[in-house]
RNA sequence: CGGGGCGUAGCGCAGCCUGGUUAGCGCGCCUGCCUUGGGAGCAGGAGGUCGAGUGUUCGAAUCACUCCGCCCCGACCA
């Protein structure tokens, strides 16, 4: 390629409306621009980054078995209506008429219309098992698109389908997904961590989401020091430490908390710690109210609060509505004769004589007890982990981080293949439903996370295997035709050592084309400028390190190839 | 959808509060000269329905209302 036919458009200024660094060097390198919010057109360099993923992934998933296809972006609602998802999706699925007046969505993920080729296609236990994947642009309507391609509403994704014949089976092609998916994050240069997303009611792990550590990521993740444990900050399980206490049922009484609402106020009042005390708070789930309780010191995770109530959506209520539902002033809410459903954590069930709201404004009650006092629906895991947790595998320690979600790995079991009557004939001459599992990259959002952890001050870093090219040849020469010449033979010959080169042959100074360079994020940049002409000698500098080497044109073909193919092959 | 903010040249912004010449500045772009190892310099030039509509006014980028778009904080996910 050469530097002065390419459409490169580079921005010296930061662009107003881009908060974090991937987006921001995505946009001054001149790789995407935005078309409207959370859609962008990928120019020539950003696709030939976006492509270099593509085909690790490509290559990855061929090795493990996996076949491609490419399935419609344009589906009949009928097909969701099968599932149900049409009604419970949400708006998020794009749904729009054709001009037969048919109902129709885009698709942000192809459950429906794989199922619906392997009940038309697969009909033997002999045909299984099979994984079909494609690469391609899914679109879902965001609440909020942000973060350029970290969360775009159209974005490139990989998506597979498995197709097992039984339990046991599906999870060996599980296995092989997770396996290659690690293969795929760690050729791609990055720093991952696969971590369990749900350990579920079932037991076991059956889903894992691939996690980019970095501190831009959305996520908070758990990891263990000691093991390997990591997990979703959503889904980290909370090992209970504490066994039945011995202590004695004292009689529970009411006490006087004049304006004291919060925690920390009613325990400054009380003398006595948060860990003594338990909250009542109240959430609106599917639009029903329910109180939480947990120790004064913890949180609520929401997500282990959804899963137990098994609703689509929870919040937190706010005042009105709390008093609306209880007829008690926030701050004084308590179980002990309450008037809607009340779930607990678990370790509250554990603890005994503690204190309550009194469901009376500027009362509190003391000594009370689950079992005598009240009764819950539920006794569960519902608080956020911390640090000061033990590891639920080992009991180690445990410590947090960011993560950005690059994938995702899930056994879905019969859910699909029931609702879709996807039926294959087993070797018992029985109809059954396949057992399935998908498992999703993001494309798009992995090169805004390998920007997020490779990148320095003066711009992007590209590990070798996602560079867009792997040289950048910088002829300072101008229009001196002997410095030239030597750069045009560099290109030439790089280029026929198969190695990707860029060639900056703009009528640009230097000090612009070094900040280009820097901006782009290749790893090698070739200078020829006037200490060729004193020495014979090219400068070749590494991105990553700025480690300069000078050597004759010749060495430096073979030194740039020796040193790209051994970074390849890691 | 709730909360906060922004919309003026390709990009980044000033002007608006307190209405009044021809709407400015930096970068980029075009022409010429000059320059060539870290985003040079000089000279000249092009480029604007001030997001859209309605209203107030003798007069609106500026005030009011409505709409649209975009960004940030929350629920969603690859």
């Amino acid at each position: 390629m050469r530097y002065s036919q390419l459409l490169l458009p580079t921005l010296k200024e930061v662009p107003a409306d881009a908060e974090i660094v991937s987006h921001i060097l995505l946009l001054r390198a001149g790789f995407i621009r935005k078309l409207t919010a959370g859609i962008y057109s990928y120019l020539p360099m950003g696709l030939a980054v976006i492509r270099k993923v593509e085909n690790i992934v490509r290559e990855e998933m061929n090795r493990a078995g996996a076949q491609e296809l490419l399935m419609p972006m344009v589906q009949p609602a009928d097909l969701w209506v099968e599932t149900g998802r049409y009604k419970k999706y949400g708006p998020e699925l794009l749904r729009f008429r054709d001009r037969h007046d048919r109902e129709s969505c885009l698709g942000p993920t192809h459950e429906e219309v794989i199922t619906d080729i392997a009940r038309k296609e697969l009909h033997s236990y002999r045909d299984l098992p099979v994984n079909l994947y494609q690469i391609q642009t899914k679109f879902r309507d965001e609440i909020r698109p942000r973060f350029g391609l970290m969360r775009g509403r159209e974005f490139i994704m990989k998506d597979a389908y498995s197709f097992d014949v039984s339990d046991a089976a599906a999870e060996v092609s599980y296995r092989k997904m997770y396996d290659a998916y690690k293969r795929i994050f760690s050729r791609c240069g990055l720093d991952f961590r696969a971590v369990q997303a749900d350990s579920g009611a079932i037991g076991g792990s059956f889903s894992h989401e691939f996690m980019v550590l970095a501190k831009t990521g959305e996520d908070t993740i758990v990891v263990c020091n000691t093991c390997e444990y990591a997990a979703n900050m959503e889904k980290a399980v909370v090992k209970l430490r504490i066994g039945a206490s011995t202590e004695t049922l004292a009689e529970l009484k009411k006490v006087e908390t004049p304006g004291k609402r919060k925690v920390d106020a009613v325990c400054d009042f009380l003398g006595i710690g948060p860990e003594k005390l338990v909250k009542t708070l109240v959430f609106m789930a599917d639009g029903k109210p329910v109180a939480v309780l947990v120790r004064g010191d913890r949180e609520v995770e929401e997500v282990k609060l959804k899963n137990l109530l098994g609703v689509a959506d929870v919040e937190m209520a706010d005042d009105l509505e709390v008093f609306n539902a209880t007829g008690v002033p926030t701050g004084y809410l308590g179980p002990v004769g309450i008037a809607i459903r009340v779930v607990a954590d678990q370790e509250v069930a554990a603890m005994q004589n503690f204190y309550v709201g009194g469901n009376e404004k500027n009362y509190h009650l003391q000594n009370a007890n689950l079992g005598r006092d009240f009764q819950v629906e539920a006794i569960a895991d519902l608080r956020q982990i911390t640090t000061t947790d033990p590891c639920p595998e080992c009991g180690g320690a445990l410590s947090l981080t960011e993560g950005i979600e690059v994938g995702h790995v899930f056994k879905l079991g019969t859910g699909y293949s029931q609702s879709m009557n996807a039926t294959f004939q087993d070797s018992d001459g029985q109809e059954k439903h396949f057992v399935m599992g998908c498992y999703g990259i993001g494309v798009s959002r992995v090169v805004a996370a390998a920007i997020e952890q490779n990148h320095d001050e003066n711009g992007i870093i590209f590990p070798v295997p996602l560079a867009p090219c792997t040289v950048i040849i910088l002829n300072l020469g101008g229009k001196d035709e002997k410095l030239t010449a030597v750069a045009e033979k560099l290109y030439k010959d790089l280029q026929e050592a198969g190695i990707e080169v860029l060639l900056d042959d703009r009528d640009e100074r230097p000090g612009l084309k070094f900040k280009d360079a820097d901006l782009l994020g290749i790893p090698y940049r070739l200078t020829i400028g006037n200490s060729y002409a004193k020495s014979g000698k090219v400068e070749v500098r590494r991105r990553r390190d700025a480690v300069i080497e000078e050597m004759t044109p010749d060495e430096a073909v073979t030194n740039l190839s020796d040193r790209i193919t051994a970074e390849l092959r890691k």
